[in-house]
DNA sequence: GAACATACGGAGTTGACGTTCCGTTTGTCA
DNA sequence: TGACAAACGGAACGTCAACTCCGTATGTTC
């Protein structure tokens, strides 16, 4: 709703090219601080004065979700790629896998995903709704094979790659921390590791 | 080394109830609002001014700090009740249940555990170190037993337990989604589950 | 190439919040 | 009960970062 040039007047060539050098710049900033990333280091980066990161993007949270959209576009593509995955269990942990390299990529989408609403609450944007039916479908698909435990549910998956997100963060053990977190995740989330109902 | 009056000079009898006004209502305010915590918001809480509140804690990190060795210390004594009980798995699972519900009821503490450098790194408060030695003994109880897979080290449960805390913060399905993040991570922790060798 | 809307830069404003300071109050001890 | 240190309250201060404003510059159109 936010990227694309809304085609009621064309930008003019400079305005255009100095919302792609914010965007570029506020990823740069926003995948090292998260969202401790300032403004002002965020115009300074796109070599561009902070009122017209304003023009852009009216508030810090505007661009912010901006980035959020942007990442959600790449997860909805790798959910719909999942289905080419012959393999039902791999293509689901492919997915997670993903996500996650974006999460350690980016402080800012993995620190906004905490307070993300559900797709039920508020109005969710085209990529959340493209990610949210994609995964539905690959989570569905895992468990008819008897791969994904049962009572796995949608909403799990937020939560738990948020939980990966927050390992991808500076003063863990190692760089890879984040990637032991997840494999563990997803071992839980095997049909055979179920060792009860999950609560609730 | 903060919690207990140390014993240069005995605090005023209004300075001693204070002290505990204060750091009951830290423990409220930041439970609600995690880091984002006011010092205004808890002075007037305790119903007591700032200067107050400053006199007993230099600053709002001094403050948090204490509030975090005193949930260590309560963890670290689940760590040791553990013992008691006699089956290897159980005791572990009780610890991270016990550890979880603190954090539950804590945002605060859940946010700086984001942050915590681990024991070797730095130098940890007696709290920590008692943690760390008891969660040690429990899991290489449970790994010689069997029942916790080999590959699961130490430093993996903060991060993992941070994740958990993730869960613990509002915007959740429901609010016992932890409970389902936690039961995924344990059922992943079990060596049964084991798929393969966590990374690095 | 002139006229005009659109966009730019960046100094300045605003509000929020941690922290300090000091005049006043209160517990303690002889 | 008087004297004094210890402790109190809360207005004021300083800093920091999001955001605004307006004089200037630059694409665009005819």
């Amino acid at each position: 709703m936010a990227s694309p040039t809304t085609e009621a007047r064309p930008l003019r060539a400079d305005a255009r090219r100095n919302r792609e050098r914010v965007l570029a710049a506020a990823r740069a900033v926003f995948a090292e601080d998260g969202s401790e990333a300032q403004m002002d280091e965020i115009a300074r980066r796109a070599e561009v004065g902070v009122g017209t990161v304003y023009r852009h993007f009216p508030t810090k949270d505007a661009l912010v979700a901006a980035l959020v959209t942007d990442s959600f576009e790449r997860l909805a593509d790798a959910a719909r790629d999942a289905v080419d995955e012959p393999d039902p269990w791999k293509a689901f942990e492919q997915v997670l896998w993903r996500g996650a390299e974006l999460l350690a990529a980016n402080r800012g989408v993995s620190e906004s995903l905490a307070t993300l609403p559900t797709v039920e609450e508020s109005r969710p944007t085209d990529a959340h709704l493209r990610l949210h039916d994609g995964m539905t479908a690959v989570m569905d698909r895992a468990k008819a094979a008897g791969v994904l435990r049962a009572d796995a549910c949608i909403d799990d998956i937020p939560m738990l790659m948020c939980g990966v997100g927050m390992a991808t963060r500076k003063p863990h053990r190692c760089a890879a921390s984040w990637k032991r977190h997840l494999s563990i995740v997803l071992d839980g989330l095997r049909a055979p590791a179920a060792t009860g109902r999950l609560p609730d």
